[in-house]
DNA sequence: GTCTT
DNA sequence: CACCATGCGC
DNA sequence: AAGACCGCGCATGGTG
């Protein structure tokens, strides 16, 4: 009863996320817009709706745009500013590079920090899009709720950027909240895309697994996991009962423990790029 | 409601 | 100030 | 034809 409800919840979102994108469209190509649209959505902050008032404004080139910064926030300045940057795809020798500057930097601080690189860097291949490290501290769990734990995260996320900061890795804050940061930093001569997000210890794994991908592997281990009666999603991996209702978040303490309880066959990083 | 099977 | 809706990226 | 599908954190601007 819960759960159907829950369900239809969840349907409805799906169907007018799907509607709205297809009218989204349908009105684009009706005005004509369409490639002007898609040209100035290649900055970062930029999507659908801000790219059709700027063109509404009679800004409608990348060229235009840098002489009008003033209608843009601080993201979309940032995008524009290093647009062909993160359009370059980044060698994993960079990651490398990049993961050990990290890994220094962190561990100097607290050698009870954990971090791992996922993305197609973890899945092994020669290069990927941007950096996105999960970070953990055993200090810091899911049940770090509510005001108290939203400081401490915030506590925990800031104090690492700015040490990052300081030791000029991170080179722009694009966004920076409790547990999610999202900015870009330079190693070499190009400025990367670097995200960083604080995940509580216990949902470290499932968190690692997700981030992992591929998003075709994430589904089929997904429906696996359905098969054999449990729901896994970022955040952790619970049976399901008789009614389809979610129990208790299972105890993980390795990448390999979800792939057991689910009776599915360990697949190495390198072997999920489905 | 759309996509897969 | 708290709270909510929207846009955006992942 | 039938069943699967199955957000959320952050910035920003508006409301009261």
């Amino acid at each position: 009863m819960h759960t159907g409800k829950q369900q239809v919840y969840y349907l409805n979102i799906l169907t007018k996320y799907n509607l709205e994108k297809k009218l989204a469209n349908l009105k684009i190509k009706e005005e004509g817009t369409f490639s002007t649209v898609n040209e100035l959505t290649r900055v970062s902050g930029i999507g659908p709706a801000k790219a059709k008032a700027l063109v509404d404004d009679g800004i409608l080139t990348i060229e235009d745009l840098k002489n009008h910064t003033d209608k843009l926030n601080h993201h979309q300045i940032i995008g524009l500013k290093y647009l062909e940057d993160f359009e370059k795809r980044i060698p994993r020798e960079e990651i490398e590079k990049i993961e050990n500057a990290i890994n220094k930097t962190i561990s100097d601080l607290d050698s009870e920090y954990l971090t791992t690189i996922c993305g197609s860097y973890r899945r092994g291949l020669p290069d990927s899009g941007d950096v996105d490290v999960l970070l953990t501290h055993p200090s810091y769990t899911s049940n770090d709720t509510g005001k108290n734990g939203k400081k401490k995260a915030s506590t925990i996320l800031n104090t690492v950027i700015k040490l990052l900061q300081d030791t000029h890795l991170i080179t722009e804050t694009i966004s920076l909240g409790d547990v999610k940061f999202m900015g870009a930093c330079k190693i070499e001569e190009v400025t990367r895309r670097l995200d960083i997000r604080l995940v509580p210890f216990d949902q470290y794994y499932c968190a690692i697994l997700y981030f992992t991908g591929s998003d075709i592997f994430n589904k089929e281990m997904r429906a696996h996991a359905l098969q054999q009666g449990f729901t896994l999603n970022e955040y952790a991996i619970r049976p399901l009962g008789s009614t389809g209702m979610p129990g208790e978040e299972l105890p993980v303490t390795s990448e390999r423990d979800i792939f057991e309880i689910i009776d599915y066959p360990y697949k190495k990083p390198t072997e999920r790029s489905l």
